[in-house]
DNA sequence: TATTGTTATACTCTATAACTATA
DNA sequence: TATAGTTATAGAGTATAACAATA
């Protein structure tokens, strides 16, 4: 029952299978709610950066822009979101929250962080900052997008 | 076209993307060799715990036994493990690899080793092994299988 | 009847390709 | 002609169910 100590000892399976977990138990926590973890991500995003265009949200977050589409309908339906048509060009579709958008954006940051909290919960808080801050300096020199600059 | 800073914050999120990145790379490396992150870990297990039956491989590697039948069939085809029945019990089937086996495995933890390198290449040797010691902790806390005790 | 390995099927997720309306 | 958003379709990957051999 115990697995090969040849891929224990690699860094990358160990990345791997800590974040097919996390995600897995963010996946199913979030569907509870009838979330998954897009609409997360997408509120999380127009919080901060209201008025992307579809084409814009889609590319931040790695997303399909069909795929994009599907996620919006849904949350525009719950009343989270709102697209309006851009006067400038009117084949863009510019998306922002709504109040009830922010709200809910509060109770999923809840839920995540609950998660966030039981998988560091092994780690004094000295370790948890020296860790983010080793992950972050993987993620800023691999994937500029997760960069302090733009 | 930066990522919210809600996510970045959050070492759970890091740790996924970091892991689907790894995991991206990692499979299409091994595809253009024509083989799957399953026959790695297969042939993985078999070299240090040889002579298993299916069912414990399947439970240990968390794979579906029906899904390990056809990973076994093609590491078969290529004459890279054997399947032997089981004398005492004429239902089971153990594994073991052979020697072609071994040399492919060798060649698979060269580009796997390859692969981390680049990961862990913006981190001093320091940093590797604080990063290792704590993705470790939090394994061995989480998922048993990960530890050193059986 | 229960279990091992196997085969066949269904489902989910994502990636690709067409379609419309605007530019 | 090219682009933004949308819709429809196809593919990979995985999970579920049924099946044959053996216990």
């Amino acid at each position: 029952m115990r697995l090969p100590r040849e891929l224990v000892a690699r860094s990358g399976f160990l990345l791997v299978r800590l974040g097919l977990r996390f995600k897995a138990q963010a996946l199913a926590e979030l569907a509870q709610a009838d979330f998954s973890q897009y609409h997360y991500s997408v509120l999380a995003l127009l919080d901060e950066q209201p008025q992307e265009t579809q084409a814009q949200i889609a590319d931040t977050l790695c997303l399909d822009r069909s795929q994009l589409v599907r996620i919006l309908d849904s949350l525009e339906d719950r009343g989270l979101i709102a697209r309006h048509r851009d006067r400038t060009d009117r084949r863009r579709h510019t998306v922002s929250v709504t109040a009830a958008g922010r709200r809910q954006l509060h109770q999923l940051r809840r839920m995540i962080d609950e998660l966030e909290d039981d998988l560091l919960a092994p780690l004094t808080g000295a370790d948890r900052r020296r860790l983010h801050a080793l992950l972050l300096q993987l993620a800023e020199a691999h994937d500029p997008s997760c960069g302090a600059s733009d």
